[in-house]
DNA sequence: GTCTATAGTGCGATAGAC
DNA sequence: GTCTATCGCACTATAGAC
């Protein structure tokens, strides 16, 4: 799948989170119109994300907030109770999305190599579609509360689980060699979380995600191919 | 070289660095007792590094800082000019080391294939003496001034291009294949922040550094090595 | 639904006593 | 060399006008 065919499959508009952000916490927003309340829902998580990024969400103030949206302070705390829970929202979205997508993408895809290959790519176009989101939920974390940390390590401990189970299967099927799997998981993760962490290098390099994603299917699928018994009648390696 | 071995050869206890510290920031410290300087160094930084790996330096305000020295603000503004110097000289002494360390144990390993072992063998390692220091170099960057923030960038670029040419000089000798070294070696230095940055991880699994050094240089070496053109005489995968 | 004004808190930094 | 006391500022959050 092209990056193209993803991003127009998924349909994660800043307005279409931010309309389901809006239904789902219509008890503690206090804005009823929902023309009026996405359309502020989506000016400030672009802010907030945006501030984020740059500064780091312990560093902006309510007041860079308020600057950046054009809304007044008084407006903003008709949205969310204060920062912290405007921290809880965006963590939920992230991971829920996360789920949604991975799951969708994987459902019909059973055969171990291809469920990796889709799996790497469908991980790295998301977190493309949702750069901020996710850069975000990396380098906050630290900041959250105890449950909350909790909450955010559960995602990543699922996605890596994703991995290991793949490459089990794998295994078990002979396609790849006996290694230690979880491991491997771990490693590809941090190669899923480099592209969104060090997207000024790649970036600047000039490499796009589709090619990111090529480059880790190669190098992975080198890594842990069988090669020693035989691959019966597979087509080792093309795509 | 096993981690033990490291540990003894690079002697980096924090009384070490900061000894080098006080004499190079001799001119800005107003304390001239050595003694008594070394001694408040070590307390000061050994705080600042627990205080920022808990909830980030920006976070950690001076309070904190006194209250966990046990030294009073007032004390604590003798030693350095404000948080800002305090930020600069974490930094500095920590890319020094840093290159250091990796040319002294670089410089009388020229084989490729030994060369690479030995770099991400030293990267780690050295990751783990100085985890800390580590930690906050990566996570406190973007807070950094502009121009801190270019230091701190053509650090990890250094590293990368010392990666790069190793894999260029094995695909050279006909001991890698044909691949994007550039590439190669930025996933290759994420493997080796992984291992800093998310510890609490390979800590709950009994993962060790010396394991994990093991699993990185084997699954990097499966996925890069030439095994279409013969290999004159090499004991290949040893080590 | 959005604004302005302000209360109350905690911050970085410094002056001057000891 | 270290302390206590304090200044001025920026912050989060709220109250009440419109």
């Amino acid at each position: 799948m092209t990056f193209r065919e993803f991003r127009k499959l998924v349909e994660l508009s800043t307005e279409d989170i931010c309309t389901d952000i809006f239904r789902g916490n219509a008890a503690s927003i206090k804005i009823k119109k929902e023309r009026v309340g996405v359309r502020n829902l989506v000016n400030i998580f672009n802010a907030t994300l945006k501030l984020s990024l740059e500064k780091g969400f312990q560093a902006m103030s309510m007041r860079d907030l308020s600057r950046e949206t054009g809304l007044s302070m008084g407006a903003l705390y008709s949205y969310f109770s204060g920062k912290e829970e405007l921290l809880e929202i965006i963590q939920n979205q992230g991971l829920l999305i996360t789920y949604r997508v991975m799951q969708s993408q994987l459902e019909n895809v059973k055969e171990p190599r291809e469920r990796l290959r889709a799996a790497v790519r469908s991980h790295l176009y998301l977190s493309e579609v949702m750069h901020p989101w996710f850069y975000f939920a990396y380098m906050e974390t630290r900041n959250f509360s105890r449950e909350k940390q909790k909450k955010a390590i559960q995602g990543e401990l699922h996605t890596e689980k994703l991995f290991e189970d793949i490459l089990e299967q794998g295994r078990g099927e002979g396609s790849y060699r006996a290694t230690n799997s979880q491991l491997t998981a771990a490693l590809i993760k941090a190669m899923l979380q480099d592209w969104y962490l060090k997207r000024w290098k790649y970036s600047r390099r000039g490499v796009g995600v589709e090619q990111y994603a090529d480059f880790v299917i190669e190098f992975v699928e080198a890594g842990i191919k069988n090669d020693v018994s035989g691959n019966m009648g597979g087509d080792h390696g093309s795509n």
